[in-house]
DNA sequence: CTTCTGTGCATTACACATCT
DNA sequence: AGATGTGTAATGCACAGAAG
């Protein structure tokens, strides 16, 4: 395949949000040839072709050749380049969009496990094969590239030497169990759940998976899920149409006044109270914070509120 | 009151390095 | 090459305390 660049233009009207190619090629690089330490605003995958170098992030360093690749995630900072003896040829496309983290967690790859190897080379040549001719195309070359964005990351997706290959990272392996964790109760908070299940669903035994969660989050399972809920229930509790009861069954409580009981434990005041507070123009203290921040993994208030006992926290 | 959850300690399984 | 030692991942048992 020659060395090519495309870039989307930027005065093209571009109406795809979900996924939005920025820019793709291949080049043949020199010996040494490198980029970074640096940051982007998007994601950009490299795929190996031939040859080796090397690709760092802050806390790794991985050493790639033919049939591998890596991931460059925004505002993460990372660097790369070609071996002295042996630089490798490499194909890239970048890309952002509302989909495009949920895509690459398909895949297998997030900021923390950013690499992959595939057993479907050929199919992954042939993809940036038809980049580099999609990219001559005048009328719709948008649309074309943009179907085999799809169609790459549908490979890697696809692909399950890389899933074994991401697993087969020691370390890494632990946090996507707990990312897993995560995902089920984000996605089953509204509904009675248990641990157990939820480790069932992992793939672990319950004890065990305690003990992953605890040390990644800091948190325990079950005060996360607690947590969660309790936030959840905060954000709804803006929308004065919804009564407390309703919260409760809402944030997966079959009884509101566990529900009340809980939400005290966390937050220090009753759900009514709280209720007050959003309307009585207060909202500097208790309110703000929590809503938002609780979706992307810990928040460090309510472990100690709790490790005290029975005498609700202090929040 | 029953069930569930979290934790300490012991044990097993496996990978890897070193020694004979 | 096989035996042995070491470190780590994962599980089992038992028990106390909290949740439901």
């Amino acid at each position: 395949m020659p060395d090519f660049k495309y870039m989307l233009p930027h005065n093209q009207f571009y109406p795809y949000e979900d996924l939005k190619l920025y820019y793709c090629g291949s080049e043949q690089c020199q010996p040494g040839h490198s980029w970074g330490p640096a940051l982007k605003d998007h994601y950009k995958i490299h795929y190996v072709h031939s040859g080796k170098g090397t690709f760092r992030t802050a806390s790794q360093t991985y050493v790639l050749t033919q049939g591998q690749g890596f991931l460059i995630s925004p505002d993460v900072l990372s660097s790369y380049q070609a071996d002295a003896q042996e630089p490798w040829t490499y194909s890239w496309v970048a890309f952002q969009g509302t989909n495009a983290d949920w895509i690459l967690q398909r895949a297998g790859l997030t900021p923390v496990q950013p690499i992959f190897q595939t057993a479907q080379q050929e199919a992954i040549s042939l993809c940036f094969q038809q980049m580099f001719q999609a990219s001559l195309t005048q009328k719709s070359r948008d649309l074309r590239l943009l179907s085999l964005l799809y169609t790459f990351l549908s490979i890697l997706i696809e692909d399950t030497s890389n899933e074994a290959y991401a697993e087969g990272i020691g370390a890494n392996r632990q946090q996507l169990y707990v990312a897993k964790a995560v995902e089920f109760i984000e996605t089953n908070y509204s509904r009675s759940m248990s641990i157990a299940e939820m480790a069932d669903e992992v793939g672990l035994e319950r004890k065990y998976l305690t003990r992953l969660f605890k040390a990644s989050t800091g948190l325990s399972p079950q005060l996360y899920v607690i947590d969660y809920r309790i936030s959840k229930a905060c954000e709804w509790m803006a929308n004065p149409l919804l009564s407390i009861t309703e919260i409760a069954y809402s944030v997966g409580y079959k009884d509101p006044l566990l529900f009340s009981k809980m939400f005290k434990k966390m937050k220090g005041i009753s759900p009514s109270q709280y209720r007050s507070t959003l309307s009585g123009g207060t909202s500097g203290g208790t309110s703000g914070g929590t809503s938002g921040g609780t979706s992307g993994g810990t928040s460090g208030g309510t472990s100690g509120g709790t490790s005290g006992g029975t005498s609700g926290g202090s929040v």
